[in-house]
DNA sequence: ATAGTTGGTTCCCATTTGGAACTTATAGTC
DNA sequence: GACTATAAGTTCCAAATGGGAACCAACTAT
């Protein structure tokens, strides 16, 4: 199977991964998260080839997560703001950085600190259910298939 | 900048995604969280071909996120296992598959749910902050600099 | 008239991927 | 003893993708 055809799976991770789980696109969206909006801006930050950054962000644009839009006329000038959908994104982007100054910061630590603006503190962020309030451990989950898609997805238990 | 130097830059979320971050990866791992951990179970539920899976595995590998131990001698076999670490990244997945049953989910609605055992009901993951137990907004945080790496990170604020 | 800015596209070459066949070591069956 | 199957890869080739650099279009500023 192809990676460009992932989008045809059932699968809701493998159809969230075929728009933004190519190479670079994460890091794209870490940028506009942190305010970067412009083409040349990304490209100096990132430093990844101005073809594959123009690929990266029409394909995030084509999958709802980023909206381009015009900042001036004469001459015509876009920029790619996160859309409501992109912003719903921040959860991972937040864990996979967290995860990444706990277990591959050097010895300076991270170079990012987030602060939780309510109560002051460094962000720990966890997983909770929203409906009980809990946080969630992978054993606390248990998983079922929805019939329609019975036997294809899960292969045991 | 190639994508296999991205590992160098102080960011991270970047050499998170030195480890995770390729295509096919994420999806190797959302598969060791539903249990499979044998080389031939990897390629024929991806349909990725075996020389990625290899060098995928071994990154993850490496990378510390999985653990390859023999399940028996004669002749040799041995399977993939998150390490403790890689469990951790539990959060990550929940979430991608959650934006994915959200917003890219079909006419027959989310493959896969997931419930949560202590409350009954389907997840909803939010992001929480440990201290308080607020659940987090993108504009909730505040971001410092570490002034190690003072100007190389943050362009606005 | 010339240089700079912004947001790309085009070109070439090297690396990576997809697909299929092959390998190694062993167990089980005819 | 010969054949087949299993598991976990490795090797081969053609096609697709990526890195690097140059180029282009439509302006604005000096």
């Amino acid at each position: 199977m192809r990676w460009q055809d992932i989008d045809q799976q059932p699968c809701s991770l493998a159809r969230t991964l075929a728009i933004i789980g190519d190479n670079w696109t994460l890091l794209v969206l870490r940028d506009c998260f942190m305010g970067v909006r412009r083409f040349d801006d990304f490209q100096q930050r990132l430093g990844v080839t101005r073809h594959v950054l123009s690929d990266r962000l029409r394909k995030l644009t084509e999958g709802g997560v980023l909206d381009k839009v015009a900042y001036q006329e004469r001459p015509l000038r876009h920029e790619y703001r996160l859309t409501a959908m992109g912003k719903e994104l921040y959860p991972v982007i937040v864990h996979l950085a967290q995860w990444g100054d706990k277990h591959l910061a050097g010895e300076h630590g991270a170079p990012l600190i987030r602060y939780h603006r309510q109560c002051g503190e460094p962000l720990e962020a966890q997983l909770q259910c929203s409906h009980c309030g809990d946080t969630v451990k992978p054993t606390d989950i248990r998983v079922e298939e929805n019939p329609y898609w019975a036997g294809q997805i899960l292969v045991n238990s």
